[in-house]
DNA sequence: CTGAAAGCGCTTACAG
DNA sequence: CTGAAAGCGCTTACAG
């Protein structure tokens, strides 16, 4: 294990000064060397296999090109698009995205937080967005560049990427009244998250200007445990039992869909199912699952272009930028039979 | 945006030289300094929202106590869970972890690893691997502390850290044939990865000690589309057709499950169809995929324990940690109708 | 166009 | 137990 060459190697080699050195090895300056001089250094460099030490830049430069990405559950297949727009932004510009998962634990998440301020990151894209949120505070207070994707906070205090919630709801809601039901219940996510919060909202719209009756059971997570038990709580309790059911998101509605099997009914034939997201492979599933569609890996792309307009300097303005979804109509959504 | 307090901010209103600051602030040496003097100069800390600047500490130290972790593709339900097992070794031991999506693309991987370079990683674990690869052989002449993941080299260089293929396509084939199956195509992975000729041998292998032809065709990526192209070379080429079809992973057999339903045939009636991995959700597919269940997120924590052994001073011994599969079986597989 | 110098925020051997 | 000093590897205003 050798050391690895430094930028003075380089300069040595080459008989200048590292001063010289530097600005011929970064593109920024090597204007202002000698075209021969920098590329007998651009040469030196390669055979000495010089990278640039980032850290010691960073520390001079007080940059470090590095952003936090703050995600609640990457094993949760929303996610993973968006990390990678974020990414594909993020890359070409130089930033290293800093991933960490934070579980759903806010004390986890505050640890990571922490970590990343340690790390000086430029700035923050935080999915773990719960309608109050010390950490977003924190990082407002901080005057630290942040932007916020699909989860916002309650009042807005950084730009919001989000899809558009209340019209995937209601293009859900509308699609079910169009084929006949009318007792819509609804699988609502935690609303102690804007999703969860802005869902609901938008069904009880959408149901009130059918003059339908609403029906909400909350859920404590976005999982298909959670919606498996928020299910079961609607098939012992409603009666009569609702014909359709509106989940917030497509693991509530797979949890759903295994409690209605498990009550020996079946899907669409007794209780027509929607999901959010629209999650890779619901096609495959039996039956094919209705759900929203949700730009996910531009909810990535988005949020690092606002991101890095703030870091090059832009103000935090708290402005919400809702992308448009689509509903997708499969096998779980049919007439109802009762 | 207020300037971030440094030590010296810290060692000035505690009335200490920066030193005494930093020896108290840093638990490992905390024991040096009078244990009033360092009260007092934690309490300045915490008054003023002091974190320290990792960035300086790492150029110092020349250790950055960050960890490059390259995934070929974060949407491909394996890698979440490896990569949180990673974390959450990483994380409680003081490091970060790099994450980077190559896109199972090599140009993009070397631009990622150069700036994991430059970013002084302390190691790296590689869920990229091929048989043979440029980085890993780079990684080793550099003498950089490295782990691979699910994915090995050929010559071994590193530590890997995989699930037993063998065993798991063993387990299929034997499967398949105590059904009663006799004709059993292979979609193999590409044979550039080492899963997927480790996978294509034990088929090889298994089909042998049957008795059975053996039959394969390749895939270029581990995908669905990839899936489905591979397939539909089985149904138009095979007469008479295989009542059998082993997929080198979940992926391929959900392109393959679609090729099989897009020739008017299905499984398992007219043929049944196993995949590898047991990703999410499986069990809600119609029909139910058998597949083979790899610990992923024990491929990550082993991983990264053994990327701290070396880390921490250990020898880069190229040892293969196999961690057992258990095949799953669901409705997908049947005996042959024909 | 190039060099000499200062300094980013830490840590750590060396004195005392 | 504490301080003074050096230095990690860069960048950049300042001279020349």
């Amino acid at each position: 294990m050798d050391k690895r060459p430094t930028m003075s190697d380089v300069a040595r080699l080459a008989g200048v000064h590292k001063a010289t050195a530097s600005r011929a090895l970064n593109p920024a300056t090597s204007g202002q060397v000698n075209p021969a001089t920098a590329r007998r250094i651009l040469a030196v460099a390669k055979q000495l296999g010089y990278t640039p030490n980032t850290t010691a830049r960073s520390l001079r430069t007080s940059r470090t090109l590095t952003v936090g990405v703050l995600i609640p559950d990457l094993t949760n297949p929303l996610f993973p698009p968006i990390v990678r727009g974020i990414e594909n932004v993020l890359f070409p510009r130089g930033y290293t995205a800093l991933v960490a998962n934070t579980d759903n634990d806010a004390e986890r998440e505050a640890a990571h937080f922490d970590t990343l301020l340690g790390r000086q990151v430029d700035g923050f894209i935080l999915a773990t967005g719960r309608r109050t949120h010390p950490l977003v505070q924190s990082a407002h207070d901080r005057g630290i560049a942040t932007v916020l994707v699909n989860r916002g906070t309650d009042p807005p205090m950084f730009p919001l990427v989000t899809g558009d919630d209340t019209a995937g709801i209601t293009a859900v809601v509308d699609h079910l009244a169009e084929l006949g039901h009318r007792r819509i219940a609804h699988l609502a996510g935690p609303v102690t998250l804007s999703t969860g919060h802005a869902r609901t909202k938008a069904y009880l719209n959408a149901v009130a200007a059918h003059g339908i009756p609403p029906s909400v059971v909350e859920t404590s997570t976005y999982s298909a445990p959670a919606g498996f038990d928020a299910m079961r709580k609607v098939l012992d309790a409603a009666d009569p039992l609702p014909t359709a059911v509106v989940a917030a998101n497509d693991l509530i509605a797979l949890g759903a869909l295994r409690a209605i099997r498990a009550h020996g009914l079946s899907c669409p034939d007794d209780i027509s199912l929607t999901g959010f997201n629209d999650m890779p492979f619901l096609d495959e599933l039996s039956p094919p699952l209705t759900s929203v569609r949700v730009p996910q890996y531009e909810l990535g792309t988005e949020s690092a272009r606002l991101l890095l307009e703030q870091m090059d300097g832009g103000p935090a303005v708290a402005k919400t930028l809702t992308l448009p979804v689509r509903l997708v109509l499969r096998g779980s959504t049919a007439p109802p039979s009762r």
